[in-house]
RNA sequence: UGGGGCGUCGUCAAGCGGUAAGACACAGGAUUUUGAUUCCUGCAUUCGGAGGUUCGAAUCCUCCCGCCCCAGCCA
């Protein structure tokens, strides 16, 4: 389905003709560029997808590579979790994962460079200071009283600062371009700073790290990337990407190309706000099912190809929008539909004695319409279709019996004309078994349907109806002796707002109460007694289903709701 | 009020001077042992606004309006 048919946007346009005009000598390279300092979400399946997208459509290639520059917030933890993630999503980067901290060494060299050109100079400003002598966004900013001092000094500075004689925050090392530049980027950016901190890959070989600026258009560049695709907030940036490219001798200079990064109706996606609903105890961790994370949607039973086309569906462009979460479940439905085998489970079950089934010890055990009866327990089994549109998909056996269990919902005393399903005296079919007909209702003291009495029609065996009547309801079943209990999670969206965060106060104020309903009583068959994590099942006329990663064994099952079926009853019962 | 961006259907989004693609949503209808799937049909005389250029403008020009980003030794 995806793959093929891949949408256009203005940054393959690009491509396309620069290829088509022989830059690059016909090559293309992008990256995707993460900092190891927080666990990935699905806005960056969208750069992921557009980067490794791009690469493979053009026959180019995409590099992975960490944006390690920061040891005060970076970690392995994330390294790993990064890794696994682009890898789940089904992208390929090759033969090695690229880190800015393989490239250290040639950074200081290339840092040297520029102050020996007398376009960087070691500054003792505080931080403090830099702010005031930077200027407003309205206002210049002024000389550094240090802008001067000459090479020689500047060298001897920075190897010193190298070499770890200065503690941190005494000296820094600045671009030396435009104090008075309309872009503050340009206003003699911070290049390298001390930092007396082990990183995460170089240990403690560095106590000075680059800057963000400075790192990442000279690894692009010794890594001969063609396209550097970032969001729109760094387009301020793309001047000072640009100029340092042409100071400094690196082997060729990539081309910067800003696109929006996604944005998801009711959920949050910053990074800090995730972490406050993960430390909040509002989630489960960050892993939570409810979270837009990747490792999130990932053990909510979203698959790798509804992601990724998705993220070719919804397009690329200049233009911040708030994208329809409805969008993302629709790609994931029309996958899970094409993937999932059906199997039925009911989450609310009502009792249902079949009072013309065979009692197990009564006389009548021999009869013969019931082909496949087990003499011994008074079950039949009955065969079902794993997918009714892909009969290569196969069949498998379920067990009727006299008791059964259908779901609260699909009874109703005083059922409506409209209501298709089973009421006292209405007929409706069970899938894959009988036709059965209410016969009477049990209630408890309260008044509760605790159970309804039904007979069924041996005629109608397999769910035909050989006269040929007509029943207007198929409902879902689970027999007594051919289901296990099992635990379901629902999960529904995690915020009753569109955008939780338009109002600056508390977004936590927005989360929904019932984003999860945990369901304890439930019963499915005993084929998915051997279900495997993440794997989607429909359960039939509910929704897409997975066995939770984390929770789920075979002595006590989890399933977690990855989506409902799409529910049309549902929209006109609302009305 | 400095600089950089963006404004095409409810939501995304093509379009690049020749007379508004597509997807989702929505509304009808058909088929259906999932009120699912599938399948038809409809859905912007109009492109933030106002002028201008042109035989012809969403596309070019001018002005205006609205929204976003930038003053980390974060990325």
């Amino acid at each position: 389905m995806e793959e093929e048919n891949r949408k256009n946007n203005f940054i393959k346009n690009i491509i396309t003709e620069d290829l088509e005009q022989g830059k690059n000598n016909g090559k293309m390279i992008t990256r995707f560029p993460p900092e190891p300092n927080g666990f990935l979400h699905i806005g960056h399946a969208k750069s992921i997808c557009l980067n490794f997208g791009v690469a493979q459509e053009f026959k180019g290639k995409c590099n992975l590579r960490f944006d390690d520059t920061n040891p005060a917030k970076e970690d392995q933890k994330y390294i790993d979790s990064i890794i696994s993630d682009v890898k789940w999503l089904g992208f390929d980067w090759g033969e090695k994962i690229y880190y800015a901290s393989d490239y250290f060494d040639r950074l200081y060299e290339f840092a040297v460079e520029l102050i020996k050109k007398g376009k960087a100079y070691v500054c003792s400003l505080t931080a403090e200071e830099m702010r005031e002598y930077r200027g407003t966004l309205t206002e210049p900013g002024k000389n550094s009283p240090d802008r001067e001092r000459s090479i020689a000094e500047n060298l001897d500075l920075f190897e010193r600062m190298k070499n770890g004689e200065f503690e941190d925050g005494t000296y820094v090392l600045r671009a030396k371009i435009d104090m008075s530049s309309p872009n503050i980027n340009m206003r003699d950016p911070v290049i390298y700073r001390i930092k007396t901190m082990s990183h995460p890959r170089t240990k403690d070989a560095w106590c000075i790290y680059p800057m963000y600026d400075f790192t990442h258009g000279i690894s692009d560049a010794l890594e001969g990337v063609t396209h550097s695709l970032c969001t729109l907030e760094f387009q301020d940036h793309r001047p000072l990407y640009d100029w340092l490219l042409d100071e400094v001798s690196v082997p060729c200079h990539p081309q910067q190309i800003e696109f929006a990064r996604m944005n998801l109706n009711y959920t949050v996606m910053s990074k800090r706000k995730l972490q406050k609903l993960v430390e909040n105890n509002h989630v489960d961790g960050w892993d939570d099912p409810r979270l837009p994370t990747i490792a999130g949607i990932r053990r909510r039973g979203y698959t790798p190809a509804a992601i990724r086309n998705f993220c070719n569906i919804i397009g690329v462009s200049k233009k911040e929008s708030r994208i329809d979460v409805g969008l993302l479940e629709n790609c994931l439905r029309e996958d899970l539909n094409d993937i999932a085998p059906r199997v039925m489970a009911v989450l609310d079950p009502l009792k249902v004695t079949i009072e013309n089934w065979p009692d197990k010890d009564s006389s009548n055990m021999n009869r013969q319409n019931i082909e496949n009866l087990h003499p011994q327990d008074g079950t039949e089994e009955l065969e079902a279709l794993n997918h009714p549109q892909k009969p290569e998909m196969g069949t498998r056996k379920i067990t009727f019996s006299k008791t059964i269990y259908i779901e609260q919902d699909d009874f109703m005393e005083n059922a409506p004309k409209k209501f298709f399903r089973l009421a006292p005296g209405r007929e409706v079919r069970l899938r894959y078994a009988y036709f059965i007909k209410c016969e009477d209702v049990i209630k408890d003291k309260d008044g509760k349907v605790v159970e309804l009495i039904c007979t069924y029609d041996p005629a109608t065996r397999g769910g035909d109806a050989p006269d040929g009547r007509k029943v207007k309801g198929t409902l879902h079943w689970v027999s007594q002796e051919g289901s296990v209990p099992a635990t379901v999670n629902l999960y529904d969206r995690l915020f009753l707002a569109e955008d939780p965060e338009a109002e600056n106060d508390d977004f936590t104020k927005n989360l929904n109460p019932e984003s999860l309903i945990k369901l304890e009583g439930c019963r499915v068959e005993k084929y998915l007694l051997n279900a495997q994590p993440e794997k989607a099942y429909q359960f039939e006329r509910l929704g897409y289903f997975c066995a939770d990663s984390k929770e789920s064994s075979e002595d006590h099952l989890v399933f977690n709701r990855t989506v409902t079926l799409r529910d049309t009853w549902a929209k006109v019962n609302k009305q």
